[in-house]
DNA sequence: TACGTGATCACG
DNA sequence: GTGATCACGTAA
């Protein structure tokens, strides 16, 4: 494909690139299948906030926040769930953006097989994966390579992005009430509040 | 609202 | 080594 991000689009803060990201298109070819979704929900980190894996210093499991934005950060969550994160900012910053939602487009009955439920298979980080086919040895692969990226896609209009708290960060304190969640208004794909 | 699940991390 | 913690999803 030709219309693949750039490098440099991952090359800024992560709170930037979160509201950006909305209404592109990331798609995945693993396994021989192409499968495809629009974001619809994204959520920011950065190193200095505590709800981020960066904040307490480079890690085995957050070195790859800081290595050179545009390459993927899976990581397991409660020993179940692949959390699928885009690194963002420049090399030594531990900055990145999850990617919570996304409204399916090619590929769907790759991710209704690859799913254990029925509908809203790519509404939440943990589904999404799951139906994407993202794995964990898909840590730190680039995302300008040929099994995952992210693509243009129609503009979102200013007015139909929301920002909000972001969820699950028990113990972020003061950095958990950051409105750093961007999600697409109205989008049923969304995943719902906890 | 409760809890399974297992890697990871901050301690000793 | 060891125990607490966790960027979730589902059933109830």
């Amino acid at each position: 494909m030709n219309n693949v991000l750039p490098r440099e689009f991952y090359l800024r803060e992560a709170i930037e690139v979160a509201g950006d990201l909305l209404g592109k298109k990331l798609v995945t070819n693993i396994g021989n299948k192409i499968t495809s979704g629009l974001i619809v929900e994204t959520e920011a980190y950065a190193e200095w906030e505590r709800g981020c894996h960066a904040f307490r210093g480079k890690t085995k499991r957050s070195a790859t926040l800081f290595e050179e934005g545009g390459v993927a950060y899976v990581y397991l969550c409660y020993g179940v769930y692949k959390l699928f994160n885009v690194v963002t900012n420049v090399k030594g910053k531990g900055d990145g953006v999850l990617i919570r939602a996304l409204q399916p487009l090619d590929g769907w009955e790759v991710m209704m097989k690859r799913s254990h439920s029925k509908n809203k298979i790519t509404s939440g980080p943990g589904k999404l994966s799951l139906a994407m086919g993202i794995e964990l040895k898909h840590n730190e692969i680039s995302l300008q390579g040929n099994k995952i990226w992210i693509e243009e896609a129609a503009p979102i209009d200013a007015k139909d992005i929301q920002t909000t708290k972001r969820i699950g960060l028990g113990s972020a304190g003061d950095d958990a009430e950051l409105l750093w969640r961007f999600i697409i208004k109205e989008n049923e794909w969304v995943s719902g509040a906890r």
